[in-house]
RNA sequence: GGCCCGUUGGUGAAGCGGUUAACACAUAUGCCUUUCACGCAUACAUUCAUGGGUUCAAAUCCCGUACGGGUCACCA
């Protein structure tokens, strides 16, 4: 039996050979230096952050070396995979606006000519090569279950040896032709392992563009390449697929870095080209003092639906990133306010290499800057849109009032120094409600009354207020003024100056009587620039509510 | 346990043999102000995990130790 004629024993019904898919696909026609990158998720629960985070570095770095960005599922684990899971990371893709060049853009459908995107489509190209490792007596059929395997690990943790499934502990790399055709033949079931050539004492070193020079012992460990499902592992199809697809770099968590030298491996073995490794470090968290990566378990904030449902815009989470990216990030910013994120240079060399701690506090402080640069009109869009999916009730109300949160949105934004009290899309709502009658009306009111509580006294303010001093037509210096004017006729310090130096000469102050007519108007001691407020509520609603406030 | 990687303020970090150890977020205080937010000002690492070495000089180079993280699947 030739080795040929044992690995078409071995893989029966493969199509084609490993040289036409070689063939297949045409070289790529770049410029020099361009990066051909890829993210490859797997559809195994909800988008993780970390997916989020690698698609925006991969973007960055194709889009400013004039490459390529694909997108790859790696669908290989059956048992794991969410029926959702592929629509999940397409969609979210699409929701953060990081475009991918090529990859599926559905089930069916894909874009790109170095297809399938989806490794379970790809299973032909996958036997094509093991038949050719066969031929050249790279791999092997093992035969080993796991009962046998535990064996073994067993009895080497019982020696202090090395674990896993290596040198003469791998039986099955020293059966024959003949002895695997016969137990094939008896039905046994087998997967296709890496008959390792690789020597343990022999240290190598390899440059990895993050993490630098890192030194590790060869690989020697005959992992399993195709499964007993013909479905192969991760590190069979992703060296292959990246092989196929040209890929330039390959952009990872470094929780593969371990993982190097057996793929190291293979790429020699299989006779591949070289690529570039970029192990980047994750996203952490500490807990209980004790610092973790971000788990899609534990933690809510590592699924990227969260930052949706709370209403951060997405340029804020991408601006997040990138700072955790390339730290330089944040001075690049500063000089290029209005830039696309996409210009900004990112570089390897500024790259974290440890593993920063997820901040919150800095990503609500990169949400309230960018919505603080929104138009009013922009900020009714979007909070629209969140509402839409999130809070029905608002959303009619939005809906209903447009040009009063226009109005809303517009008090004291743009200019040198706008406000910055929106946290998110999801916080409007808490900073705005009382600007809606319905609302207001529906709402339980707590009145925050702070310096003058005596209802008498605010009942008097109101009523004289209202009577003697507002004018709806009044500029905001005029409206100011006749406040003082009521402050010096009821005892109360108009001049903040004065009332410092001698407080006991009065009964309080402006401020005093501004936050009466502040809470009276809408429960809160803190509001932006009343007078706007005012303008916006109308007289015919001041009254309405100064009255309702009487009853009280 | 084996094999890798890391350790600069509360957080992200700059730093690449000679610096007052940048900057940003957070925190505190003050100023401004009709409230709040904004803005402005000030404070916050007497020291770069730790011990030793090399050097005129070390956060920066070397070695050890401690601590943290990752990985040791027919999961990715």
């Amino acid at each position: 039996m030739t080795r040929e004629e044992y690995a078409d024993f071995l893989l029966p019904n493969v199509e084609h050979d490993r040289a036409y898919y070689e063939n297949l696909y045409p070289k790529r026609n770049l410029k020099e230096g361009a990066r051909v990158v890829r993210v490859a998720p797997s559809p195994t629960g909800f988008v993780h952050f970390g997916t989020l985070f690698q698609g925006l570095m991969d973007r960055s770095l194709a889009t400013t070396s004039d490459g390529v960005f694909i997108l790859r599922i790696e669908d290989t684990d059956q048992k794991r995979e969410l029926e959702t899971g592929i629509e999940q990371i397409l969609d979210a893709l699409l929701v953060y606006d990081i475009p991918y060049d090529e990859g599926p853009i559905s089930r069916e459908e894909e874009k790109g000519k170095y297809g399938p995107y989806i490794q379970s489509k790809r299973k032909d190209i996958y036997a094509a090569f093991m038949k050719d490792m066969i031929i050249h007596d790279l791999a092997y059929p093992s035969f080993a279950t796991a009962e046998e395997l535990e064996e073994i690990r067993k009895f080497q943790e019982g020696r202090k040896a090395r674990v896993g499934y290596y040198g003469k502990y791998a039986k099955d790399r020293y059966l024959s032709m003949e002895e695997v055709v016969e137990r094939v033949k008896k039905g046994e079931k087998y997967a296709f392992r890496l008959k390792s050539r690789g020597d343990f004492e022999n240290k190598v070193t390899y440059h990895d563009l993050v993490k630098g020079d890192v030194e590790f012992p060869e690989n020697d460990v005959d992992y399993v390449l195709l499964k007993e499902d013909g479905l192969p592992t991760y590190h069979f199809a992703h060296v292959i697929d990246d092989y196929l697809m040209q890929v330039t770099h390959v952009v990872r968590g470094d929780e593969w870095l371990s993982s190097l030298p057996l793929h190291l491996e293979l790429i020699k073995v299989l006779g591949l080209p070289s690529v570039h490794h970029l192990h980047t470090a994750p996203l952490m968290k500490e807990e209980d003092g004790i610092r973790r990566k971000l788990s899609k378990r534990k933690d809510p904030e590592a699924n990227v639906y969260e930052f949706k449902k709370q209403g951060i815009p997405k340029e804020a989470v991408k601006e997040y990133l990138m700072t955790v990216i390339n730290s330089n990030f944040e001075e690049w910013r500063g000089e290029n306010p209005t830039k696309d994120i996409l210009e900004f240079p990112i570089s390897f060399e500024k790259m974290n290499v440890s593993g920063a701690l997820f901040d919150m506090e800095k990503m609500i402080n990169l949400s309230k800057n960018f919505i603080s640069l929104l138009s009013a009109e922009e900020v009714y869009e979007r909070v629209c849109a969140w509402a839409k999916d999130f809070d029905s009730h608002f959303y009619t109300l939005l809906k209903e009032n447009k040009e009063l949160s226009i109005a809303t949105y517009q008090i004291e934004r743009g200019g040198v120094k706008p406000r910055k009290d929106y946290t998110s899309f999801g916080d409007i709502y808490s900073h705005t409600w009382y600007m809606y009658q319905e609302a207001f009306d529906e709402e339980k009111k707590n009145y925050e009354f702070d310096k003058i509580t005596d209802p008498e006294e605010i009942k008097k303010i109101l009523t004289i207020y209202l009577e003697s001093y507002y004018e709806e037509s009044d500029d905001q210096e005029t409206w100011f003024q006749k406040i003082k004017e009521m402050c010096d006729q009821l005892g109360y310090a108009s001049n903040m100056k004065e009332y410092k130096q001698n407080p006991e000469n009065y009964k309080g102050n402006v401020a005093d009587v501004s936050t009466v007519l502040r809470v009276a108007l809408t429960t809160k001691s803190r509001t932006p620039n009343l007078y706007d407020i005012m303008q916006i509520l109308g007289h015919e609603e001041i009254k309405r509510r100064f009255d309702s406030f009487q009853k009280i």
